[in-house]
DNA sequence: TGTCCACGTCT
DNA sequence: AAGACGTGGAC
């Protein structure tokens, strides 16, 4: 489990001369640091940086500081959170700045074991923000600093022991005391160079010493395992282009979030009277969804729904649902 | 168009 | 500790 002794020393020369420039990328004293932070790890948990910059940038628009956020209701939040994903970060991450400014003086605590027991703050984003807000001595192991130790040692993810690889490795990784820029660069460096598909090894500044490069049989990362469902949609629908939508679904996935009606077994449920509309495949997280889609225009409907334009809507709608909502449009084409 | 891949936390 | 939790992009 040898490493070069001077990564570090490359990855931070890499880093100097390629860093993007990111909208949660401040000053090291500026006031906005922990708040900006904060969100951005919130939201590039499971998220791309691509994806995430438009979002941030609304957010903080929206809410401008740690304190204006921790009083504002998970409804706003959700709302400006809508099409992101994983809404349970957003909830976690109000819950999270509650509990800064009530508990902690708006600061962030100084140990991993405090940090963690903040909502929504794992092993990844309390290193990440240890390192980023504190410079402390850590490294933040998301999935591209696991591929690029992956590759470095040409060893399959699920086989390294990355606590152990950085505890033997605290000289190397730590000692230029640029601990924030090293957390950032390791995954930048992922991202951008020690990419899933394609890694730029020609070029890269550790092809001398890189298994992955040497070795003729390189090793690939692991797949998510997905698991199939078939799940029954039966959307109410009226004239007005409205869709009856309910937070009391049965179903287990976006709990608590505005669905149509939705039935594993088609059959538990009296659909005469329904009309088929069509079947697809909705992939949510590691869930393989196979949608039909029924529907049935009402004047009727259950007292647990209500009736949502097909358009625009105050409350937050998931994709998943977004996606009803285009099938069902069709009808009134 | 469908299918696969990219991205951590919580229970 | 396996499963729940979303979306966007490439092909």
């Amino acid at each position: 489990m040898h490493i070069n002794p001077i990564l570090s020393k490359k990855i931070l020369a890499w880093y100097d001369n390629n860093k993007r420039k990111l909208p949660w990328r401040v000053g090291k004293k500026s006031p906005k640091k922990l708040y900006y932070r904060l969100l951005s790890e919130f939201m590039l948990q499971q998220t791309q940086v691509k994806t995430v910059i438009p979002y941030f940038n609304n957010f903080t628009k929206k809410f401008k500081t740690l304190k204006s956020l921790s009083i504002s209701s998970e409804r706003e939040v959700l709302k400006t959170w809508e099409g992101l994903g994983y809404y349970r970060r957003a909830r976690n991450l109000l819950a999270c700045s509650k509990k800064l400014v009530r508990d902690h003086g708006s600061r962030l605590p100084y140990s991993l074991e405090k940090i963690k027991k903040l909502p929504g703050i794992g092993d990844y984003t309390g290193n990440a923000l240890l390192g980023l807000v504190y410079n402390m001595p850590t490294i933040a192991v998301d999935g591209n600093v696991k591929r690029v130790f992956s590759r470095i040692l040409n060893k399959e993810e699920n086989k390294i022991n990355f606590e152990n690889l950085i505890d033997k490795n605290k000289k190397n990784f730590f000692k230029t005391n640029r601990n924030a820029d090293f957390v950032e660069a390791l995954m930048e460096f992922g991202a951008l160079v020690c990419k899933p598909k394609d890694p730029n090894c020609l070029t890269c500044c550790l092809k001398k010493t890189c298994k992955y490069f040497k070795s003729k049989n390189k090793i690939r990362s692991s797949k998510r395992k997905m698991i199939r469902k078939n799940y029954n949609v039966f959307c109410y629908i009226n004239k007005k282009k409205q869709i009856a939508l309910t937070k009391e679904n049965k179903i287990g996935f976006l709990k608590n979030f505005y669905l149509p009606t939705i039935i594993e077994d088609a059959n538990s449920f009296n659909n005469r009277n329904w009309k088929f509309l069509k079947n697809y495949q909705n992939p949510i997280s590691n869930l393989k969804l196979n949608i039909n889609l029924y529907y049935k225009f009402a004047k009727r409907i259950p007292q647990s729904h209500n009736w949502y334009s097909l358009e625009k809507n105050k409350e937050f709608i998931p994709s998943f649902t977004k996606k009803i909502f285009k099938q069902i449009s069709t009808l009134f084409k």
